[in-house]
DNA sequence: AAAATTTCAGAATACTCATTCCAATTCAGA
DNA sequence: TCTGAATTGGAATGAGTATTCTGAAATTTT
């Protein structure tokens, strides 16, 4: 009986990340993602409850995809250290292909959130974790097939490449060429070897 | 004849850029930088026009400060690595030791207002050309006293501390640990020798 | 002490914002 | 086709915002 939803909330999260992304969350008005997503501004709230929570829910989303993202170089025939290389490499090219759009959610959220929010400072939180973990695994293989030295713990690495990442995306909101992006990301490389 | 300024620039920038650093620029509002200074709504207009033109100058101290804060380094009777680590254990324990206020301004400037504001934009660059240039002269030191070798290139090395830099401030926003903060530093030294 | 000129306090203005609410619309199932 | 529950558009609400303005208070120099 009821009237079925006109609208697809992994869109409307979509959008709203790419939104909050761009202006932040202070920075971010209700209307702005009203008009973004075409929805009404009842059903928003009929499906968010409020802005808050619509945040959190797309910052979840970003991560998701985000990490998703990443994961997918797993597929690749690749050993440890190339997908590592590759996905920095992936990476580099986004941030300078469109280098007057090219902010994270995460590195903005927290520091714009991270502080005031407990609910984004977990997300964030989760993020690290997440992302760390993928290098982790990808040291370890990298050890097995004996492409970098087995003395280099992935425990100890894997902080160390996230750090860079982080690093990559503030660099590329402060003039950062794609060059010096990329010579950041040799070095780090260097480092592993 | 005129009444003298009751209230000393400097010291109101020190706390407007503490208050930007705290909450961002759209999350701060003029009445938390008039109860924070105690200055009156009058002469804060009077004297810096306006949040935007207030917000520019506070980020500009704070440049300044940080970058004084670094040049400090310079004092010391160390050598060009040396220097390096000591800035670097220097930001790890300031950013270790308040854990819920440990934000930085540069960082969240560039998150927050970076593409959307072309000034805000230019102190950030600015402030990364700075920073690098600092970690250019001590590369150089390093080689000249024969401790990092003389094929790695002060040049191709500074952004890549400058990255590590920006990276722990994210990090240390993102529940990473002072070990592993710490950690971070060490892999990043290593690279250097 | 008076004058000159700035500082200052706070009311007033003119937004913008998040959120609520209600009436009108829509549509899956009987 | 009719019905009932959900969706929707948009007006209304109420709080918060940056900024302006006016007149009173303050203070240094003459």
């Amino acid at each position: 009986m009821p009237k079925t939803k006109q609208f697809n909330k992994d869109k409307v999260l979509e959008v709203a990340s790419d939104i909050f992304r761009q202006r932040g969350y202070n920075g971010t008005s209700i209307d702005e993602i009203l008009k973004a997503t075409g929805l009404s501004r009842s059903s928003l709230y009929d499906s968010f409850n409020d802005k808050h929570t619509l945040y959190i829910q797309s910052l979840e989303h970003y991560k998701n995809l985000e990490m998703h993202r990443y994961e997918i170089t797993d597929d690749k025939k690749l050993n440890g250290l190339q997908k590592i290389e590759f996905l920095f490499k992936e990476v580099v090219n986004l941030l300078s292909t469109h280098p007057e759009d090219n902010g994270c959610l995460m590195v903005n959220a927290a520091a714009e959130m991270s502080k005031k929010c407990d609910k984004t400072y977990a997300v964030v939180c989760n993020n690290k974790e997440s992302a760390e973990e993928l290098f982790t695994n990808w040291l370890a293989d990298a050890q097995n097939d004996k492409v970098i030295p087995a003395d280099k713990s992935p425990k100890t690495y894997s902080p160390f490449l996230f750090n860079t990442l982080c690093g990559l995306k503030v660099m590329s909101q402060s003039g950062a060429s794609k060059a010096e992006l990329n010579s950041v990301v040799k070095v780090t490389l260097d480092a592993l070897v």
